[in-house]
DNA sequence: TATTATATGTAGCGATCGCTACACAATTAT
DNA sequence: ATAATTGTGTAGCGATCGCTACATATAATA
């Protein structure tokens, strides 16, 4: 009788991928179920409404994110050689679709939708807990403050690059340079 | 014959009031001729359409922006008392609604919409701007790179706050502490 | 004053939205 | 084999969206 779960799951996977490249804005259930391959009656025969196919899928996307950082586990890393580091992972065709994606929860989740909110607050924490993991330094105490700094900062720069902004994301880059000189 | 023109600036203030009050998700035609006062046959008489509106109504802002950060002009800081400082600008009331509407802006412009993108852009280069005015700098050719950093950086607690996450926020502050100790 | 242009209201179109009612086939359980 | 449960398709509801046609009132111009 798991025959009905099994698809559940594998809508739920075209659906995360849909997300992932086409962002929320092109979330109809008439659009997630043409990406699924069916009609949105049946995505609503897997699911009992839009709200919960959401939250499904943000949440296989928080796990796909969890293991793809885990994956991307490197050496820890002071945070002036962390910063430009990390603004180069940004760019990377597996990372930046969740980045933009991030972006748009963030942007949604100040007005109603509760999904949204859930799952932008859990890939916050999903990218500070890995940054904090992730940077070298010299005394402990330093370690969330300068995680949390690194975290703002590179939000920032996505920002940036959601605007088309590459001149200043490497002015700011620059700056990092020059302030740990 | 300035009638018109009268109607359509007194139409274009309440508009920018309304979005920044409410933001560009409760922005239907409908919603904002109420907000102004009027049914949306009459909006769609004085703008041939809603980009034509909503694209005035981003201009005042916008203007609106530069107006205030003029006033809010203060003598030069160096980055490492300038950015708590931007920090609690942040949290103005007055200037709050900007920079919620700008992410807002910002996730939009993404995707379609040819005034969001402009617009988005237009306060990035203000902000920028006046942040690189009131930077203290020891070389003038830190100014821009320092500049686009303290930018990159508050913006990313801009995100953060729009999450509700004033912890991560006071621990990048501290991060920037510790950094110029 | 007669004519023309401008201002405002009512109603509704066609598209899309999330969602549901109804019908029927396929499978499973008894 | 019969009954009950589960899967799938068609059609459409009511709401909202941006926008428009049509009508009339008011004002400006001749």
């Amino acid at each position: 009788m798991k025959k009905t779960e099994i698809k559940r799951q594998l809508v739920i996977e075209k659906i995360a991928d849909h997300l992932l490249a086409n962002g929320m804005k092109e979330a109809s259930l008439r659009r997630l179920a043409a990406a699924a391959g069916m009609s949105d009656r049946m995505l609503l025969h897997y699911f009992v409404n839009k709200d919960e196919l959401l939250t499904a899928a943000l949440i296989l996307i928080t796990e796909r994110l969890i293991v793809m950082l885990e994956g991307a586990r490197l050496e820890q890393l002071p945070y002036p050689i962390l910063l430009p580091h990390l603004a180069g992972m940004m760019k990377n065709p597996q990372i930046r679709p969740f980045l933009r994606l991030w972006l748009e929860l963030v942007s949604l989740s100040s007005g109603a939708e509760a999904a949204c909110h859930a799952a932008a607050q859990q890939i916050r924490d999903i990218f500070f807990d890995w940054m904090t993991a992730v940077l070298k330094v010299e005394r402990e105490e330093e370690r969330k403050p300068l995680a949390a700094l690194a975290f703002a900062t590179i939000e920032g720069l996505v920002l940036l690059d959601a605007l088309d902004s590459g001149s200043l994301i490497e002015s700011a880059l620059e700056g990092v340079k020059m302030q740990n000189r």
